[in-house]
DNA sequence: AGCTTTTTTCATATAATTTTCACAAAAAAA
DNA sequence: TTTTTTTGTGAAAATTATATGAAAAAAGCT
């Protein structure tokens, strides 16, 4: 479950983000509408908490452009003598908006409200076959009985299982596992995969080469 | 522990009760609002689930007037597609929602999280195997003999316990057991789990390490 | 204040994970 | 078939995370 934090106070995105990631939501910031909408064109968000009122580009233009990239739900802040008026016409259905100063309680109680009436409840596990994933408790069984990954390997076969069917490159890999900031080896993931494949036993074959271009998870029982 | 279940499909009725029983959970049921009304009237009930769209009474007026006579909390159960305005100015700190379809594992969870919320379900013992727990006298017993755990000792082990097979990360014990304003060091978390670990002794591996994340309360044997 | 207990910090040891890399194997292209 | 490109693999090296002991700091107690 990611949220994208959208304020110009460093201040306030700090302040949310950490009690985001309390309740294991991952957060991304941006500092503007411009950085926003290309944080939303380019990665999968679940819910935009955005101030309203920031220089450059601000809330509600941003809004007006989100809403035709993406329905992502958001959860606008604004200050209490801020125009209500401009908030018309927003879908109060999938929206929420909390005036300025709130508790964070409040707005924690908001975003699992939004995620959860937006059909967006992360699962909390995953099943095929005899392979499970508990992600509460970061467990993988085989046929139940616990398989030990690392972090690296879990993380790897949750993004493979949330994107089963999709040929991921290996720079699609890197930077949503091992972030933007890695300028490692390519030989890196081969390795992980091999020891996840290892790890997968029976389903080893679950995740497959697409020569050129990287791997793929496949759920289905074409050869 | 009773809930009431208030809808007019006895399908529905009927699942929820199975599972509810499956938790040792009581159940009533009512029809429609008006048999609801008389179940509070003259029953002791700890929740309400209660289906917003009936006949007769439909779940809104009944709700106004059951928030007149007791302070039950409700769960309410909706369609996707009912409006949802309906429900704003509800109490979303006591109350809860879920839209239909559901299931029933997430209904569970959420009666357990409102029951505990509510500070009805506060069992006042824990017991797993030969470790116990008694909350009212903040007292912690290993086969029968107390152990003496410190104050923060006994609060992370009734968090581990009360999240028993989540892994949880530092951030949230460290938010959740220190508080929101607490900037120490990491390592102080090993350090009372350390502590903790030794003074469970025999039970010490119940608090299992998640590498890259925290730490884990398990109950279950699986090596 | 002095003494005890609890909590926190911190340095070090230990263990586990991650990354690199050289070469083998496989597939694709020539 | 031969060459080229890409992927698989094992093992070592580098890095990172956790466990632990001991000491400092803080909180309680008498």
């Amino acid at each position: 479950m990611r949220l994208l934090i959208v304020d110009d106070e460093k201040l306030i995105r700090d302040v949310i983000k950490t009690y985001a990631e309390t309740e294991n939501y991952e957060t991304v910031e941006a500092e503007n509408g411009f950085e926003a909408l290309e944080i939303i064109k380019n990665q999968k968000i679940d819910l935009i908490i955005l101030d309203i009122m920031m220089p450059k580009m601000d809330g509600m233009t941003f809004l007006e452009e989100a809403k035709k990239t993406a329905n992502i739900p958001v959860i606008i802040l604004s200050a209490r003598n801020e125009e209500y008026d401009k908030l018309r016409g927003f879908d109060l259905g999938t929206d929420d908006y909390l005036t300025k100063p709130f508790s964070p309680k409040e707005l924690l109680a908001r975003i699992k409200a939004i995620l959860r009436r937006s059909g967006k409840m992360t699962p909390d596990n995953y099943e095929y076959k005899g392979l499970k994933i508990d992600y509460p408790g970061h467990a993988v069984f085989i046929d139940n009985k616990e398989i030990k990954l690392t972090l690296k390997e879990y993380e790897l076969l949750c993004y493979f299982v949330t994107n089963a069917g999709i040929a991921l490159s290996r720079n699609q890999l890197l930077n949503k596992i091992w972030g933007y900031d890695f300028f490692g080896d390519d030989r890196t993931i081969d390795t992980h995969v091999k020891m996840l494949r290892n790890n997968l036993g029976p389903y080893r074959d679950l995740i497959k080469t697409v020569r050129g271009v990287g791997y793929k998870f496949v759920i289905d029982d074409e050869k």
